[in-house]
DNA sequence: CTCCAGGGAGCCT
DNA sequence: AGGCTCCATGGA
């Protein structure tokens, strides 16, 4: 097991760990203490966070003068990747709007990353999203990798693997939903199987125009254009979807009412035209800072 | 007890 | 295309 420590001043621009691990972009991090989420303490602590990067168990933790790891090679180069310590990233987060709702929640929480998490964890992550708080869904994607996902240990660190399609697509019906994915269960179980087969996979999203792709994506059962646009926003490397869930449509109604439309797709034409070039970092700092404060 | 959660599928017009 | 209903489960 080795240590070692990525100095603030080689990150380009802010980071908000905390923020960027626990606003609902990814759910396979979690604490090393094993609590998440308690929106009552302020943003910034200094929590061990650990997952795979890689295929390696990780621990991460933000002090107020570096990043330190803790892992059995460095993985600084594949930190950088999966957290977008990026100088194109600094510069998305620096173009958001200073008034207003974003002007707020950028002043909150500057330094929230939008995350590049595998793909299939996250697809599977957001399809059991629908109609679950946030505290749920990652409990279960941890029940899912505890189930059906090996351990892996290096020293004092272990992490289970999510599952990968072909274990997922072997599990039951039954079997889910004893785990508690409710109705949920019969669409992991079709997605896994449509990855497993290869019938559609990430590769035949990525490249693709923004819309285009999003389109393809709701071909997986259970996935519609809110989940699509979490997909790809936070594992394919797209800025622009505007993931249009409860919380993001009120605010919308609030401080946008003059965006024209009741159809997902002019909803979400209308507010990106608002929201700058890249308005998925927009939308992701919108809905933490709403899930935090309380109201929009 | 009722209500609701980062929605989507199936069916209807 | 657009609107409606049902869908499991756990926590407030």
């Amino acid at each position: 097991m080795r240590s070692g420590a990525i100095p603030q001043s080689a990150i380009p621009g802010p980071l908000d760990l905390q923020a960027t691990l626990e606003s609902g972009q990814t759910f396979r991090w979690t604490r090393r203490d094993g609590s998440m989420y308690d929106s009552a303490e302020p943003s910034g602590g200094e929590h061990w966070y650990r997952t795979l990067v890689d295929g390696q168990p990780v621990e991460v933790r933000q002090t107020d003068s570096t990043l330190e790891w803790r892992a059995a090679a460095d993985p600084t180069a594949a930190l950088i990747e999966r957290l977008a310590l990026t100088d194109d990233m600094t510069a998305m987060i620096e173009a958001l709007a200073d008034e207003g709702v974003v002007g707020n929640a950028k002043a909150a929480y500057e330094g929230l990353r939008i995350v590049n998490e595998p793909f299939f964890p996250t697809l599977v992550s957001f399809i059991l999203s629908a109609q679950m708080r946030i505290e749920r869904i990652h409990s279960l994607v941890q029940a899912l990798s505890r189930k059906y996902g090996a351990a892996v240990r290096t020293g004092d660190l272990t992490v289970h693997r999510f599952p990968t399609p072909e274990e997922l697509a072997a599990a039951t019906e039954t079997e889910l939903r004893d785990l508690g994915l409710g109705y949920r269960a019969p669409y992991v179980e079709a997605t896994a199987e449509m990855v497993a087969d290869g019938e559609l996979t990430a590769s035949d999203l990525t490249g693709q125009p923004y819309e285009t792709a999003r389109r393809r994506a709701t071909e997986f059962v259970g996935v519609g254009e809110k989940v699509a646009d979490c997909v790809l926003l936070f594992s394919l490397g797209y800025t622009e979807p505007v993931p249009l869930d409860t919380w993001i449509r009120t605010a919308i109604d609030t401080h946008y009412p003059d965006v024209e439309g009741s159809s997902y797709d002019e909803i979400s034409r209308g507010i990106r035209d608002r929201l700058g070039p890249d308005p998925g970092v927009a939308q992701t700092y919108v809905f933490h800072y709403l899930r935090n404060e309380g109201s929009p």
